[in-house]
DNA sequence: CTGTTAAATGCAATCTACTTGCATGTAAGG
DNA sequence: CCTTACATGCAAGTAGATTGCATTTAACAG
């Protein structure tokens, strides 16, 4: 658990409680995206029993203090990642197995002002997802 | 209704029926992106009766013969649009209002082979959705 | 260390988007 | 027309996510 993670919690007056801390320790166990029903799952094998509703208030909460990410493939649920120490990236998936793969570039800085521009917006996200077939489901 | 669409449904051994064109009548009506409770209301409004089960299934198929795009703004559903006639694009909406603008253009098909080659996947498509806030909520 | 309290949790119930099964209806080609 | 494969409506069922409320617990003052 990184000392900076405790800090934004407090920041936020949200408490470093037993079910958090599990949470974020499933989640920084793997590096790609996980549903919901994993991190549940990662909690009930880690001897650690967390109840469902629980890792969906947990996860919106983290979600508002910016410290995990959502990120949606269209598969009907959310899945989630740590933000802290991992560079702004995105995925693709494959439409076969499901398989994930992180893809560590992004190349939206520029059309963000661009957009801006056009738009009159202020832009503060965007969600780019690239979907394929493996080689294996080729 | 265009001669092609009519073409397209029939390549794939489907009819054209009285709900498949008023379900594409709406969406015609439409330029961004509506869900399927929308749909279903501009068909009421329509005095065309037809059972949201129904517009599932159509906008379900429609999107697998390639004729509806599918665009999910993290909301907990889908939207649809049609492609015909329209140029491939994408959107940005707005946190505050949930309104939403296309964005006639698209930065990736460089990107898209060099992914293909740094991942082996081929790729197939993806999904390119800003977020932000719009004059009114800013 | 202990008492106080605001925040967090668990459980049950609920909601909403979406899907399935099946009997009936209808478009399309002969 | 007649046939038939495809399409529809209705009812019931799933799955992901949310809400209400009583109980528990982290954090902090004293």
């Amino acid at each position: 658990m990184e000392a900076a993670i405790a800090k934004s919690l407090k920041a936020g007056g949200k408490k470093l409680t037993r079910a958090r801390k599990a949470i974020l320790a499933v989640l920084e166990r793997n590096t790609l995206p996980i549903t919901v029903a994993e991190v549940h799952a990662g909690l009930v094998k880690a001897k650690t029993d967390v109840d469902l509703v629980t890792v969906y208030r947990n996860l919106a909460m983290l979600q508002e203090l910016g410290l995990v990410n959502a990120v949606g493939f269209q598969e009907g649920q959310m899945r989630y990642e740590v933000v802290h120490g991992r560079a702004h990236h995105h995925h693709i998936q494959c439409r076969g197995c499901g398989k994930i793969l992180d893809l560590m570039l992004c190349p939206l800085k520029k059309l963000t002002k661009l957009i801006e521009e056009q738009t009159r917006f202020s832009v503060d996200g965007h969600a780019l997802e690239f979907f394929g077939w493996c080689p294996q489901c080729r």
